[in-house]
DNA sequence: TTTAAGTACGAAACCGTTTTCGTGTTAAAA
DNA sequence: TTTTAACACGAAAACGGTTTCGTACTTAAA
């Protein structure tokens, strides 16, 4: 590869000192404008840019964000993300994006890469297999260190930090509820195991709508998720026994629109039938048959909030912190044909 | 927050000079192994990690590779990003993940940032409005440079250098084959602009297995959607018609999946009265009613094969260089329901 | 006793910038 | 004619590491 011109090439070509090169690329005029020009027009010529680990590594700030997500492959992440750009963007901030692929070394790794000097600021959503271990040194670790981290969607339970999450459990309850208002009594759900912080709360959220009702679920209509079985066979259960539920919530859009299949197969109308109602704002929920109610999670809005709030640390000085954050982005009920 | 250990502070705290420390660190056997066990239980004990924006600078490498693609939010760009992410991480690369939002600009501004020294190599898939425009000198001027730099999917065409692409002619050709193995004779085409490069390779293989078939398509079954119009409108045009289509292919998932639904509004039923295939391997098509036929794109092995070209590129010597390559990642057809 | 070879460490340069602090020259003021 | 100020520029340190080259000291061989 051929070297780029740096500093000192431009100095040495112009016979002049570095130094004299850097004031007169900022048009400082300390420098006299004859050779300012030169300066100027001999680094355009030949494209001059600096380099920005030199930058980086003299004003001791970045200008990078790093983001650790567990899966790229999930849309709701991608909305995430595409939001923290935007915020980031506006600001003349970078993102450094890894994937933790939820496996807890990996996220060890990035957060360690990206903790020796590459970026200024740090926004996290927990790889599941952290969560299930319930390990959370290596967060407290910086947190300690006043390191600039927010969490988002996937957090640390218990411990104190900045936080952006979506109101689940409102999110479960407005489900509930909707289901119930249509006029469904024999309600069913499809969950993720315990260590789901994110689904727990919606399942939460959803047996309170109930119990304000004074309706149950029977435990055969609650069906938790195991993803490394067959996902197909687990939701079946719903409705091959005497008895089936004649509403379905399901805690992502993914669950939903399969148990949608499902059901359809096995010969039910839907939302005659039975109605569905999922979680997300993804791209499948308009495009199955019938298109499918949601609780829209506006991930766009989590990202921008949780960019902001990690530029806000950024940017803070030592004297004057304020406390901990934790921004709740609400959700929003989108009805369509299944319900 | 609190400053991180260095070197400097180690060697003040230990009486000993940076020199030493570095050595220490890395078990040289010029320094004592006593003073040595003294330096590395101290690095342990305050948890030392060499900062990376210095090394990176000092090694003028930075084992970063920068990517930059058009949309995170598109499901196969996701694919191809954790394509790249399971091979770069192998090599010990991590990633540098930017978004041109398919502008112009935008796409210039994340070149010009990545290679001023923050990445090692280059993967790119181009903007939709560079591609539009066809300017193209940015890219040359790197490739002149010779700064490791690779495209996938959406390449520059008529440019030479490495490439990554998807047989997009042989897909359509193998969607318009199967469609009238499936004794349709009326096909139909949904598909994109000119200056898709992808759709309008699609569209062309498409078109030869129906003229190999002796088959015409009629102009009316041709729809291009503009994006920026209604989409459901532009694809409805297929069905209201005097004349309908009886097979049909969409050059990408959502297209497909859309147009199912309509035809399906309009009282067709899939497949009896249209077949439908569509292109891509997202989430969608296993979740739509019926089932879709797809081609296949096998997104992260374009993600795999674009990181391997680039490494390889980026460890090349100067005297040896191995002359530009493209690889071409073949299609399969998924068959479902809708066919 | 002198010389040679290890051993254990430090000084300094380098990567590419920025910035502070001189310093030599010129022009204006005293 | 001398002092002062402005002007135009350069030297050097700093950011946090690595690495080459010395060098002082010890020990073994001549």
């Amino acid at each position: 590869m051929h070297k780029k011109v740096n500093i000192k090439t431009i100095a040495a070509e112009l016979g002049v000192s570095p130094s004299t090169v850097s004031k007169a690329l900022k048009d400082s005029h300390e420098i006299g404008v004859e050779t300012r020009a030169r300066v100027q027009a001999f680094a355009k010529m030949y494209n001059y840019k600096p380099n920005s680990l030199a930058l980086s590594l003299r004003n001791q700030k970045t200008m990078v964000i790093g983001v650790i997500i567990p899966q790229i492959t999930h849309h709701f992440f991608t909305r995430v993300i595409s939001g923290i750009e935007f915020v980031a963007n506006q600001k003349d901030y970078n993102l450094m994006i890894c994937l933790s692929k939820d496996e807890y070394e990996k996220e060890i790794q990035n957060i360690e890469m990206l903790t020796n000097g590459s970026v200024d600021g740090l926004l996290i959503s927990i790889a599941n297999e952290t969560l299930e271990k319930g390990e959370f040194g290596h967060f407290e670790r910086l947190l300690n260190q006043e390191f600039p981290i927010v969490f988002f969607d996937r957090i640390p339970p218990g411990i104190q930090a900045d936080k952006v999450i979506v109101d689940d459990e409102a999110g479960g309850y407005n489900a509930g509820k909707l289901l119930l208002s249509k006029g469904r009594k024999k309600l069913g759900i499809i969950s993720t195991p315990e260590h789901v912080t994110v689904g727990v709360l919606r399942e939460k959220g959803f047996y309170r709508a109930i119990q304000e009702a004074g309706v149950e679920v029977l435990p055969q209509f609650n069906v938790k998720i195991e993803e490394k079985f067959d996902i197909d066979n687990q939701i079946d259960q719903l409705f091959t026994q005497k008895e089936f539920p004649d509403g379905i919530f399901a805690v992502n859009e993914t669950y939903a629109a399969l148990a949608m299949k499902i059901a359809q197969k096995r010969g039910f109308h839907i939302p005659r039938d039975i109605a569905f109602i999922g979680f997300t704002d993804g791209v499948i929920s308009r495009l199955t048959t019938p298109t499918m109610t949601t609780i829209a999670q506006h991930g766009h809005n989590m990202g921008n909030k949780a960019a902001e709030l990690v530029i806000q640390r950024i940017y803070e000085q030592e004297n004057d912190k304020t406390p901990y954050q934790t921004v709740v982005i609400s959700t929003n009920i989108v009805e369509r044909e299944s319900t």
